[in-house]
DNA sequence: TATGAATGAGGTTTCATTCAT
DNA sequence: CATGAATGAAACCTCATTCAT
């Protein structure tokens, strides 16, 4: 879903045993931003934010420095456009997996798309997972509303869910809040031991998330809770 | 004839005005070296290891930049013994905490205590969590032993919950890894929630968690599990 | 947000006074090399290896610190590029002084070109004798890539007028390595007075290492020599 | 003739399975200050003077840096007392070893004992031949007392063989000079030469200079020279 | 006498950013 | 549209030197 070509456009092309400077293609503005931001993602996320220097990521986009700037302004802005990009593309991804029908079945297709997607890309989950995390202030907002955006999302399952079982949980917001929290830092955990674990597919993943939160959602949704001893 | 430092006696002596640099005060080694950890954990916490300068660390440490050099030789070593520091702090907290007992006496334990400690130190579990993932190499090994400890601390207690369950859950050792990722997860998750809503205490948060997971757990350790659609 | 060099064009303007930074003069490439190269030269040829600096050579090229690095990388891969583009002149200037003819006039032109280039170049010549001979390891290849082209110009020579001699002097490797190495002591240390007496001209050290060294060398050529007493 | 210690008195003494600080043995002064320029011509011999630091030359001589700072003042100092040191010991060394007799023989001799003292301490040599020089101004004057000291040798040496051929050679006092220059320049590269190769031993680097010295020597000496072409 | 504790100053190197073409 | 040339600022680290005990 976004392209991170291998190459790029123009660079050096070595034509016939002597190395020339081919002429960089002109190219629509859209097109060369993308191979930017494909470029800045794949470093963000390999390096880090800081770690991350301007000149490799022109040179991994096959373009120069001060045309990185002209587009994208700063080093801050452009990190802040990656992970715009990227929160648009996971959440895209997520529900547009999800089909009406029983709670159950939409958290399960939403589970494997969001890990098909993590797996499928995992520079950008490092960008949205750890680099963004580390950075101070600036970038809080973006990474705020992707984590919202997820957490309304599986709050209106459970809501839904709730509805299902003709029952009124009353479950408080915070509460709600606090178990979605739980669900996605899980489901976070998981996406980095199956991108570690080479042979974990997105699918055991998924189930392996259900095996451990939905007896307890359920549970949660019928009005039976774990009480704390004494 | 190099001539550096001619001014004598450290100190700048601000004589009727204020500012008066005092410095130079003696101290033995270990109370140093503890000072310098403290105002590294703080700054590292807060702006990541990239962005967190030696200068900074000093400063807060109230010494002198090469003083944190002559005792911990360089910035990755720094790094390195604040993590080892905190992450033994954090299972001695954990593992101080349950005592013998049932199983889900010992987990509600095992997540208050978790809970309390990160709640307590932010900028430590900062540096455990966030700060540590996003750096390569050098790292990984001191942190993963932290990830280690506590999987193995959850996987023994799922163990003897089953047990104690008198039942064979056969469950295979990657389910079990898979599990405790999802736990561990959860709970990271959960404490950067606590830590940003000032008014949730360590309590709220572990009975959060221990209502999300454990009726999964308990339905898997008696061969109960659910089954994907389809 | 980082905000360095907010002063947009470089350059002060210290209008009606004097101090007027120009700076910003762009060149191509190969010539700012040149001047970077020149300065270093001097500055390593005057203050040894480690006691010039960086900011030194910059400031004596007329350029910033940060484009040295751009263009040589680093202090180390200066010298080296010092030492090899002055050996690379040294060598040009003996070999293109000599023309084929008898033994002793080609020694003899030979010393009078590598008199006048030192004297020339007293920098070059203190880099290439002086200071890189006190570092270590990383430079000795370039060091002795010279003295061992030096040896084999002069040990030619030697043999030619052996040839010429219509002798076999039968002289061991050995020993030819040791009077070679005698002769370019001889010419080094010549070098070192003419440069500290101004008014020895390299004509003059040149006559003075012929009368000291031809004979012997012409006994030897003819199969006599000094025997130790006793 | 300076006993360089290896290992210097006290230290760390590991007794019985634990690293106990012994209490540094009280010493005469004069002692300690031998041990410590012993370590401080080592240093200086292999680093260089810029190169080497204080805290190694204090831990080499099992001492603490203020005890050196006490005892010897700054770097510089300690640099030249080094330089003082050896150049004594050198001139002393040679000048010990020739006795009356005829010239050649003298030259002989004195050469000899020259190769056998630099081969036997060569950082001494390195601290006189290479690091001296490579270092401004402070050290000329104990490195020109050394070269001044050693052409006087030479000179008496050539004047005492003058008259001993019952000549008048009339050499002026500036080719005299010269041809001292050449002597020295050939002996010091020849040392370097005999250090390098491990099987040169000073009596063979002796023979050499001889060898391709003396010849030329004596033809001066009884008026004949080498004449340049045209 | 001897040392552990401490620091000012300066070293090399990197990086985000801009200007002139 | 696109880039080669250039730099201010700050990062990590080392070292000669001194003070208080």
């Amino acid at each position: 879903m976004d392209g991170r070509g291998e190459d790029g456009a123009g660079g050096v092309g070595d034509v016939g045993g002597e190395a020339v400077k081919v002429r960089r293609k002109r190219m629509p503005r859209a097109e060369r931003e993308r191979q930017m931001l494909d470029a800045a993602v794949r470093t963000f996320g390999q390096r880090g934010y800081r770690a991350a220097s301007m000149d490799e990521i022109a040179e991994l986009a096959g373009v120069s420095k001060p045309l990185v700037y002209l587009y994208l302004n700063s080093k801050e802005e452009l990190f802040t456009a990656c992970i715009r990009r990227e929160a648009a593309a996971l959440t895209r991804a997520v529900r547009g997996a999800v089909a009406p029908g029983p709670a159950d079945r939409q958290l399960w297709d939403g589970l494997r798309a969001f890990f098909e997607h993590t797996g499928r890309h995992p520079d950008a989950w490092a960008v949205l997972h750890s680099q963004a995390r580390t950075v101070g202030e600036p970038f809080a907002a973006e990474v705020n509303a992707l984590r919202a955006e997820l957490v309304a999302f599986v709050t209106a399952l459970l809501a839904a869910a709730a509805r299902e079982a003709h029952q009124d949980p009353s479950l408080p917001d915070r509460e709600v809040a606090g178990l979605a929290h739980a669900l996605v830092g899980a489901a976070e955990s998981l996406a980095g031991w199956a991108n570690a674990e080479p042979d974990v597919s997105a699918r055991e993943a998924a189930a392996t998330l259900m095996n451990f939160a939905w007896a307890g959602l359920g549970d949660l949704m019928e009005g039976r809770r774990w009480s704390p001893p004494s």
